[in-house]
DNA sequence: GAGCTGCGTGGGAGCGCTCCCAGTCGTGAT
DNA sequence: ATCACGACTGGGAGCGCTCCCACGCAGCTC
């Protein structure tokens, strides 16, 4: 036997059923008010409004999520052993993008950071049950079982970055190949002679990428790729600098480098001064990401910009439309970079 | 008429009913299983137990918080403009610690950047109609009202920063006069005679704690504080290079100056090299902050660092506390700051 | 041995929504 | 006037959980 309705919710806010009856409508009608839909007359609508306005109504979120089976949250899942690294505008400008991109759905972000493998299980788990429409993900290993995890379950998933040229599961991505061609043109263009460049890991395909914009940006100036210009670096500081070092010894005479990232480029400008080189006279620099740090070095570096606040909107759009229509086509975005050209070149 | 029970639940995960009958037990004991209630006998549990691991069953987020009326989420509100300014280790600091707090929780968590007052009367409203449980407020400035607005709203909430000596809201800070305090006597017991200051905006509380520690550390030593010594800026980079010249202007003898944000250094360090001067030779530099650009200016950056991870695991614990136990007792933590030594000073 | 405790337990009654199935009306066609 | 047919609308049934009342069953006391 239902009790008599009460005035309010059980936390003293108004309920659906208090704006009915305040509208002299039933509850259905509100909630098609609620949820736009088209079937409901003009005036009984603009009865549902005033009374929604009139109660300070606000849906109860799990009450709706429960009857509607969908959470109007998404989860941006980030690996924690990026955060470090990526920490500086990488991370912030993604998260600006997102939410921004969100702030007028009434969908929600949840943050996970994910530390451990037990935590990225318990993630799938979560995941798994529905607990969330969709997720986005940054800065993803070529190894992490996740991305695919996730698209097996069926739960709508959007990456930041590929992890191979043929990237399966849809992503938004920034031109790394572009991007490089762009520096290493910059660098050619200043009548640089010898271009080096310091790359990332191997088995990371950002850094392959940045790789062959470099070796396509000298094919296309009419000039061989070296193997002696190219040193492996690990994205760190501490790897730019070794990887200066034994370019020098290598190629003394080298009198510009491309580095696939700001932090190796600082690591390689200590390399370069402890060798009594300065930078632009004697070797022009460029680094990759156009972190603060890069602003604040001395000479201010030159470095390629990637569309971090682009992305996380793109991400988002791509992830909303995904969980509307069911994502029959799985999108592949790729967003242009841009030089920030400053001393150092 | 309750419809006969399926085998599982709308989307195809078990529901505590499923695992009630494969325990052969009542929902309330399953219930009772899963919020560790301790009236259940322990062969009961165990069962029960197996039956939810057989299932693999997790509960569903939506439903529990529809029925229990609270909703395992938290929100950490960032006002947008800060996110900017203290993108670099702060927010992120902040964020690894708070989620690590909750790793082990399964309380969720929601970020929300708050960009423009429409947004922000947004959340509030969301956050009265408890759709979170507590709220978490990073870098909130002295007018800003949503602070009192939730609190009188009765949620919890705990606030990182202070923004008066007498803060009423729950908060966890840093110790900003000891910082400085530190930082002062360090320049003093390395021999430096005419110590000055670059300080933050006079409105912002955490500037005046950071004057305060220098003003304190001198009269420690014997020396009487030198309005002459004390140039304002308001944490920028530009604002650091004009009071480092007016400084200089003013006392062309002054040989150290303590900094209160490593961006005004950085404009400080900037302003010196223009006009001449060495550092640490001529002038000793001290920041604080600890930033990513402190480790990479040129000399090292000493400065003073805040335990960003720890404060964002206080905030956490606070939060979680006064959720708890209705939060009779408001927390106001201080968290010790140090000193990280570089060839700067 | 009757009457008390009190632990463990089952399950009814919701929580506030959405979904969807029946209506109830007006309207135009016949 | 009659009928068919939309356009709108009301409200029952449930979503999967928690809360809490009531009940069974020891173990006690007197």
């Amino acid at each position: 036997m239902a009790m008599a309705r009460r005035g309010t919710g059980r936390d003293g806010r108004p309920t659906l059923e208090q704006v009915a009856a305040r509208a002299g409508v039933g509850r259905g009608t509100v909630s098609r008010v609620i949820n736009g839909s088209p079937r409901v007359s003009d005036r009984t609508r603009a009865a549902v409004q005033q009374a929604i306005a009139d109660l300070g109504y606000v849906p109860h979120r799990a009450a709706r999520a429960l009857a509607a089976n969908r959470s109007d949250a998404i989860a941006l899942v980030v690996p924690e052993a990026e955060t470090r690294l990526f920490a500086e505008p990488y991370f912030s400008g993604i998260l600006r993008g997102v939410s921004a991109e969100l702030a007028d759905t009434d969908i929600q972000l949840l943050l996970t950071l994910i530390r451990t493998p037990k935590e990225r299980a318990r993630f799938a788990q979560y995941a798994a049950s529905h607990r969330v429409d969709g997720v986005l993900l940054v800065s993803v290993h070529g190894d992490d079982p996740l991305p695919d995890q996730l698209a097996e379950m069926g739960i709508p998933l959007v990456m930041n970055g590929r992890r191979s040229a043929d990237e399966l599961v849809p992503h938004v991505d920034c031109d790394n190949v572009g991007g490089a061609q762009l520096a290493v043109e910059h660098l050619l263009g200043r009548g640089r002679a010898t271009v080096a460049t310091i790359t990332g890991p191997a088995d990371m395909y950002v850094a392959r990428c940045r790789l062959d914009g470099y070796q396509e940006a000298l094919r296309a100036a009419g000039r061989h790729p070296d193997s002696d210009l190219v040193a492996r670096g690990d994205f760190t500081e501490e790897s730019g600098h070794a990887a200066m070092r034994e370019l020098i010894a290598r190629r003394p005479e080298l009198d510009a480098v491309f580095c696939a990232s700001d932090l190796m480029a600082i690591g390689a400008r200590r390399a370069l001064r402890e060798l009594g080189r300065s930078v632009p006279d004697d070797v022009a620099l460029v680094g990759f990401d156009d972190s603060a740090l890069a602003r604040h070095l001395d000479p201010p570096l030159t470095s390629v910009r990637q569309p971090m606040e682009g992305m996380g909107r793109a991400m988002t759009r791509a992830l909303l439309a995904e969980i509307a229509d069911g994502g029959p086509e799985r999108p592949r975005l790729v967003l242009p970079t841009e030089l920030v050209r400053r001393s150092s070149s």
